[in-house]
DNA sequence: ACTAAAACGGAGAGCGTCTCCGCATGAGTA
DNA sequence: TACTCATGCGGAGACGCTCTCCGTTTTAGT
């Protein structure tokens, strides 16, 4: 019998680990927003105070961190699909998170690419965060056909779609009014038939 | 008095100019279409027997050449408004309009980001797609707003909007009908209320 | 045929991505 | 505290892409 069994360790990750995998994404982020989802990562790892490769070992793509850029951003579209839904009737509970959608990407404009990343991404990364938008809006969705207020072949997944392409298309001064149309439309057009 | 005037001569183009110019813009969009709107230009120069020097003189930057070789598809699309607009109800013609518009998309997929860049790009180049695109949806709004068939306070350019934004996510399998389920939404949605 | 304008194309500067691996550091242990 | 080795660091460098510059070639016009 081995007396020391071989451990099966999860050594406590060092904290200078913890440390630069945080100035990175402090960093990501404010390069994200400056310079758009195309912004050089040797860059942002210069300017975190790291090499480059350390930044490739925290985050092997540019879309990991991009999404974990953006992961709180997720997180919190996700808790507020589930608060609305305890407070609000259905359709307006959906609406309402519509509009914070595009609300909140119109705060950030250059959220959108990474977005779409996050949402149409092929890769194995992006299940997590696209999961949690998609089951935010199907909460909503779901809730809202059940009270009857929306067809019953509606799929949360399509508004999401045109919800990004609002968002997607840069945009002039009206950007928040066409985007509320477009909501409106949107809601009109899910009613039940 | 000058004998021979400055002559605004308008010299015929070089033979081998048009030639290049042709093979190029053949070439990239078998690129654009393979390997989407990131093809390696210098590649696309190689492939069409060419130098980079003469790819970047006709075309100075990718969306030059983006726009030159979507342009006639964008042309396509202005004719079919026209063309609709003559055959079908107000209605009819703006969704077969839609449908012709993702369908057409959704056969080469790639369209999308360059789709982006003509509707939203900032450049000047892109003015001339944009405003085909926007005139050909606004003239089939416009006249089911007028029947009295959509709202008064519709707006072409948000339909536009979404359209781009169902083609802009890749989407797996269901792509054709997710996209007619949102193109009836929002038609649905538009109707006058 | 001749010539000047037009177009070509490739060498190369500059930037960005991403990898590899020798070295530094800090977590566990006594 | 001292030791040790897994863990993490970071920079050198290979490679690919974009875009420019400029000497050479080609062609339109005469």
């Amino acid at each position: 019998m081995p007396r020391k069994q071989p451990k099966p360790v999860q050594r406590k990750p060092r904290t200078d680990a913890l440390r630069n995998r945080e100035r990175i994404l402090e960093i990501a982020k404010q390069a994200f927003t400056r310079f758009g989802a195309e912004a050089s990562l040797d860059d942002i790892a210069r300017q975190a105070g790291v090499g480059p490769g350390t930044l490739y070992r925290h985050f092997p793509t540019r879309d990991a961190l991009i999404e974990a850029v953006y992961r709180s951003e997720v997180e919190k579209m996700a808790a507020a699909a589930n608060k609305l839904a305890g407070e609000l009737p259905p359709l307006d509970a959906l609406r309402a998170w519509m509009l914070l959608f595009v609300d909140h990407i119109a705060a950030k404009q250059i959220i959108a690419p990474a977005l779409n990343s996050i949402v149409g991404g092929a890769s194995k990364l992006y299940e997590g965060s696209r999961g949690q938008i998609q089951e935010a809006i199907d909460i909503l969705v779901k809730r809202a056909i059940k009270s009857g207020d929306l067809r019953r072949d509606l799929d949360g997944f399509d508004l999401l779609r045109a919800l990004i392409g609002v968002s997607h298309v840069p945009v002039g001064p009206d950007w928040r009014q066409s985007a509320r149309r477009l909501v409106d439309i949107l809601i009109a057009g899910s009613r039940r038939g």
